[in-house]
DNA sequence: CCTATTTAATTTAACCCTTAAAAAATATGT
DNA sequence: ACATATTTTTTAAGGGTTAAATTAAATAGG
């Protein structure tokens, strides 16, 4: 939380207290100054100096001098504030293989237009993937235009979300959209992991703060975003944690998106249990004929009979387990969430998992990792992109600039 | 650097600059008031403030009134003012397999005692391996005792340095030794991975501010720590990053000292490196067999011809880069260090380590990263320990407690 | 209807910290 | 001695916070 700006005199101070109090509206709603001065521990006159300078920069609001209806009936009633939606707005989006989603929302989080377009993500190049994106804001008035945009991407962001590395639906010119989405709409473009989003996005939940967990993606890859003590983790200069290219068999390994050979996705991803399924080659990688419902097929078959398909949705679990044992012993072992269209087969390969990550993991007898499910990446996704968008807002108002 | 406390009084930022002009001795050393005021972007007068307080509470010193030689001929002189010496005193240790040191060191960092004895580490109770440390202090005066001890461990350690949570040359009870130290000594007894504290050691290098980078240990185990961005990066309860234990033969591997097989260590370390050499079957443990002059006989023979000597070390940078390339992949590639007994064969295994990288790095064509090694293992631990102990105490003379 | 009671929000006075500017201290050079 | 140079301390002003007192705005009750 807060910034850890160079800290020396009252100037900051204010600044500080100017944030904190910001975060209690973002994370608890509507408030009226004496809540606020209980939940931040600021005495009461420093709340009323703080949110007067904050209401005199429209950056909070007045709300219906509403009392709480069961509470206190004796009294003054308390004036409920929040944040003025119509301060700033941001976009957050998500950009997935061939498609893309966009909400818009104003300061107070709600989100006031949604727009999803069809793309060639691996044949366009930045600037067609750019207009096409801007072109999904054209219903939006002006006054409601964002300043900020965050995308979460499939693929490695850099650090500073200025850049996409690396991405397996973009080319080389895709992958520079961002620049030229900065350009056509005057928004910081923010480019982010998607799995990185999704963990941001659960780590709101309130029985995951200040706790560690890891959100694995099982989609068209393996992605893993990774929360350690309530910080999200990130590489020397990129979003890194790629669970999907962990080697699992190195020599005589199947063949990965990626290039390489025996990656934990070329076994895990919906295409590494398509190939498995149906009983292709190692070398062979699916196109056109890998569709959404034939991968959808493979899960129901696997749910209902013993064969090819569970077969393939079993060795999934034995390289998932390969990699994430690999992991614990990296970063210790924490609670797994998986999310994504092959989420839905954890139990066929919940087992498999477990005894990968018995077989491989050292330091600890037994090891009870928890293990739980989440529906709606994509949700997700945006999600954390958009609290990222509003962080940056309240920061911007916070501390100017 | 400082701490993240929670920060909303003018009463923190004092002790934030108190802090602040503590750690500006720490690192220059002695210094005019006039100095630290430039160098910390404080105005004289918080520097005379600051001061004032700090030389009333023993924390610094006057030195002599000495004017630099050459510069400043004229004019008031400059008062040197730094660390007082007898403010206070930590003990900075190493324990590794059968060998105890212990350095005890002055506020300002100069070494008052070092001393070293020999125990049974792997058959020794917790009681015993403390009274042994403890022992070693017999000679240090009352006014020199230290109230803090940092010792580097070669092992899992837990994050608050009160646990060590699995060491390969500690049974159950010698891992407790902590507590029973504290008893004994009185001080606070902070236990921390040993390549932690290398890393930590070689981050004060003026080079490495803000950087990151790996230290190997290669020894009697193959360990690590790691640097990400000038913090140093810990697991979500452990230190962990334990390369060492990746998977590298995973089914058909070697045995491991940790119980399990085919991992990097099985191969790498200085047992997998005498076994390989020796032609062992790969379930054979050197015990007393494999001596320090064994080991130096391998390398020496290594250098001078081809065969199983060199085969051994090659295939030891083989598990190596595989373990650098696996990590790669997850924290992003990093600069390292190699320091240990195995280290002056890096000339030897550079090549295998480097193609071993490549064969399995993905997301980057050609990768070069920059390898160094470091002489002294257990001096920069013991100087990792030290600076450790020393920022604790700078917390303390700062923010109270 | 008017007053006591209760709770919320603002104002006031005191305190702490920082900084810029003025003053004091302490040397050198002539 | 006296002017000059540099370092350090002191002073006054400004900004931030808090505890305590005050003001504001509602309910309850006779």
């Amino acid at each position: 939380m807060g910034t850890d700006t160079t800290f020396y005199l009252s100037d900051d101070v204010r600044k500080q207290n100017r944030f904190r109090i910001l975060s209690q509206f973002r994370q608890f709603g509507d408030q009226s100054r004496t809540e606020i001065g209980k939940l931040t521990e600021l005495s009461p006159g420093t709340v009323t100096n703080v949110t007067t300078t904050l209401l005199n920069d429209d950056i909070i609001d007045i709300r219906k001098p509403v009392l709480s209806p069961s509470a206190n009936r004796h009294g003054r009633p308390r004036v409920q504030l929040g944040l003025n939606p119509e301060y700033n707005y941001v976009a957050a989006g998500s950009l997935t293989f061939n498609h893309i989603r966009v909400n818009v929302l104003d300061y107070s989080g709600n989100v006031v237009l949604t727009a999803q377009a069809d793309v060639n993500t691996n044949d366009s190049d930045g600037i067609t993937i750019a207009k096409n994106i801007a072109d999904m804001l054209s219903d939006l008035p002006k006054n409601a235009w964002p300043s900020k945009f965050i995308i979460g991407v499939q693929g490695l962001t850099a650090n500073d979300g200025n850049e996409i590395l690396w991405s397996p639906i973009l080319n080389d010119s895709g992958r520079g959209f961002a620049s030229e989405l900065a350009a056509l709409t005057g928004a910081d473009v923010i480019v982010e992991n998607d799995c990185a989003m999704i963990a941001r996005s659960l780590s709101s939940d309130k029985d995951r703060q200040n706790t560690s967990f890891g959100a694995v993606l099982l989609s068209y890859g393996i992605g893993m975003g990774l929360y350690i003590n309530g910080n999200p983790f990130q590489g020397t200069h990129s979003s890194a944690s790629e669970l999907g290219h962990i080697p699992y068999r190195r020599r005589e390994g199947a063949l990965c998106r990626c290039g390489k050979r025996g990656c934990v996705e070329a076994y895990a991803s919906d295409y590494g249990i398509w190939r498995t399924a149906h009983l292709k080659g190692s070398d062979f990688l699916p196109d056109d004929e890998m569709t959404s419902e034939g991968i959808a097929q493979i899960i129901a078959t696997a749910q209902k009979e013993d064969g090819p398909a569970r077969h393939a949705i079993q060795e999934a679990g034995r390289a998932i387990g390969h990699g994430l044992a690999t992991m614990f012993g990296l970063f210790d072992p924490f609670p797994v969430v998986f999310i994504g269209r092959e989420a839905e087969a954890l139990n066929l390969m919940e087992d498999e998992i477990r005894s990968a990550i018995a077989e491989n993991f050292r330091f600890q007898k037994q090891l009870n990792v928890k293990f739980t499910t989440e529906d709606d990446a994509l949700h997700h996704i945006e999600k954390g992109c958009a609290i990222i968008g509003l962080e940056h807002l309240d920061q911007q108002a916070a501390f100017g600039l």
